[in-house]
DNA sequence: CCCTGATTCGC
DNA sequence: GCGAATCAGG
């Protein structure tokens, strides 16, 4: 297998989204290890995305005198807002605030089903299926601000009350 | 032991 | 350019 256009097209979406490499390499499939992944994305130039500068100083495997380039880096400053997104995405119970819906009536989300290629900024990152799975889809609808990652109705079931739980519910009798 | 990315170096 | 082997760390 070679890097096609539409690969490497795929393998920067899903890294800038901040997807680990054995992720992206089981996505693309077909015999691309994680380490193909990596070497691809280091010899792109996007690598290195939210990492400490002090850490990890790449000891020299040989003897080494001097590393006459420094750090070249080249790096895409919007790497780090899409990896953070993706964090977000990746831990569903994520405290959030949860937003107090006024409305009784369950709203089924109204799902894009999109893949990671078409999937945007502000899209709703709930996923539908097996992401193990060639056909798994994100729901894709509308973020709703203040819901995390998530589109309203979706938000809804990510961040569900545990309000029934305690028993200290002599506070909470106004709601409904 | 599972995973992560980083780096080297023979191909 | 490619990626397996290896390393360093969580």
């Amino acid at each position: 297998m070679s890097w096609t256009d539409e690969r490497v097209e795929t393998l920067k979406k899903m890294w800038l989204d901040g997807l680990s490499a054995s992720q992206i390499a089981n996505e693309l499939g077909h015999g691309v290890s994680r380490n193909a992944v990596i070497g691809k994305v280091h010899r792109l130039g996007l690598s290195g995305r939210a990492k400490s500068p002090a850490a990890t100083p790449a000891r020299p495997r040989k003897e080494e005198p001097v590393r006459p380039q420094a750090a070249p880096a080249p790096l895409t400053h919007g790497a780090m807002t899409h990896g953070a997104l993706a964090l977000a995405m990746d831990a569903l119970p994520a405290p959030a605030p949860a937003p107090r819906v006024a409305t009784e009536e369950v709203v089924i989300a109204i799902s894009e089903r999109v893949t990671i290629m078409d999937l945007r900024e502000a899209m709703c990152r709930w996923p539908l299926g097996d992401p193990t799975n060639p056909d798994f889809r994100y729901c894709g609808a509308k973020m709703q601000i203040g819901a995390g990652p998530y589109c309203l109705a979706h938000a809804r079931i990510a961040y569900q009350p545990a309000q029934d739980r305690r028993r200290d519910r002599e506070k909470r009798t106004a709601i409904r």
